[in-house]
Formats: structure tokens, C-alpha cells, sequence
DNA sequence: CCGAATCCTGACCGATACTG
DNA sequence: CAGTATCGGTCAGGATTCGG
């Protein structure tokens, strides 16, 4: 595991040592799409094609993917009604929904410093 | 810009229309080191070669690589020690240290919930 | 000790076409 | 409406070597 420094209350478990859960975490929301997906979701259930909309720019296949992979790990749940035409709802799971908690944190973090990045980005390239 | 359900205090300003900042953030940090470098540089400057040995794993390539983008985002300092050796110290700016709270919350929600998904992927997997 | 330059591979992901 | 299947390009990033 890394050497992350972490609080003496933290209890570092023998799975830890070999697998990195911050390495694991990031490779699982690190992709193009999770995070967005996830915080398109805190407020409740979503449809696939309304996600597929309010998600500008996602593939239908990426959306798929992104909805399975969270699926898979417990983060979020998947329920067809058996209608015609089908209707899929996606909701998050309590675990998904904690995850909104640091998303979250990272959103406001992202609207309050892009405009920074930006300009400091642009100096550093002139020179 | 992604249709994020903002509250309506937070301005969106012409320029975040154009380029979500969500997106932008999490291309920026949504690399394989960014974060952890980040998260090892939260309590303090740091040398090269301790950075190496903390992040266990990366490339001497990708270490630089990750520190040049962070300092031309202007989110730490580089510092060069004109010595024999050469010693090189890298320090997060106050823009980079507010980054780590939002991460900081990411790595304990990844160190809480690190179980859970492993669990629930095995249990999805066997199917 | 710190870093630049090259080469190279796998996977991420978009485009497109097709189903119940 | 909500997927699945297939193909292929691009690119992050690892390995290695060389320089100050």
C-alpha cells in the first residue's frame, strides 16, 4: 500500500497492504465518465436516456459501461420495468450516495478554482 | 457545460459553458498519479526521491511528468537547490493545498468503503 | 540526484450497425 | 427505449537509455 501518512485511528487491514484502497478507488472512478454519472444521480433516480442527455458528450456504450461497473461494485442499483416501451431506472446505493459526499466536495472544489488553473496554465505556456 | 443541477448561488460564468469545470477538473486529476501525489505532498514540501519511494509503483517518467503539469496549474512549487548533489523540493501552493481537502475526503470514503466494493464485485462477478 | 528523449504497448473509448 | 456487438484510433504511461 502507499505510504499515505494516514491518522494513528485508521486500522490497516492485511488487504490493504496489497492492494492500495486510494489506487483502487481511483482506478474505479478515475475513467471518463463515473464521476459524472454518479453526481448526475444525488438527487434521486434517473432514467437511461435522461442520463444519457444531461451527460453531454457520453456514448450510449459508455453509458452502459459506466452503469454496469457501478452496478457491479454495490454503488448503484438497476431496476427494468416491464413495460412497452422498456423503462430502467438507475438509483444509488447508500455507498453510492456517500460517494456524492467527496464528488461533491470535488464539484465545488472544480467551480471555484478553474478559473485559476486556467489563467496559470496560460502563463506557464507562454514562456 | 454538463447539466450538473447546481444550487443557485453558484454563477455560471460564460467561459464554464464552454468548458464544463467539472470535466476539466477531473481531466486534470483523472490520471493514474495526480491525486496521490497530491495527497503525499498534503503535509509538506517533499524531495524528488521521497516522493519516489512514497508513491510506490510510479515511473521516474510519470513523477516528473505529474509534477510538471501540477506546477504549470500553478497547484505546487519547485524548488531547485543549487547543491552536489542537485536536491529539488516540491511544495503545494495554497490553490493546491485546498485541492487536498476534497481529496482527503476521497481517501477516507476509499479506506471506509474499500470492503464493500471488493465484496460486492466478487459477489457480482460470480454470477 | 534529477530529469529529458525515445520507443512501444495495451486499454479506453468513440463510431457505427444491429436487436428485443 | 435500452441495450449488444464489433472495429479501430488515439493516447496514457511503462521500460529503457542518456545527460547535467
Amino acid at each position: 500500500m502507499m505510504d499515505l501518512r494516514l491518522p494513528p485511528d485508521v486500522r490497516v487491514t492485511e488487504s490493504m497492504r496489497e492492494h492500495c484502497p486510494l489506487r483502487d478507488t481511483l482506478d474505479r472512478i478515475g475513467d471518463r465518465w463515473t464521476v459524472i454519472v454518479v453526481v448526475l444521480l444525488r438527487d434521486g433516480p434517473r432514467r437511461f436516456t435522461d442520463l444519457r442527455r444531461a451527460a453531454a458528450g457520453i456514448s450510449q456504450r459508455m453509458l452502459t459501461h459506466t452503469l454496469r461497473s457501478l452496478e457491479r461494485d454495490g454503488l448503484l442499483t438497476r431496476t427494468v420495468h416491464p413495460t412497452v416501451p422498456p423503462r430502467v431506472d438507475y438509483e444509488l446505493t447508500p455507498a453510492g450516495r456517500s460517494l456524492t459526499e467527496p464528488l461533491t466536495a470535488l464539484l465545488h472544489w472544480s467551480l471555484r478554482h478553474h478559473e485559476h488553473v486556467r489563467a496559470s496554465r496560460a502563463s506557464y505556456d507562454d514562456r
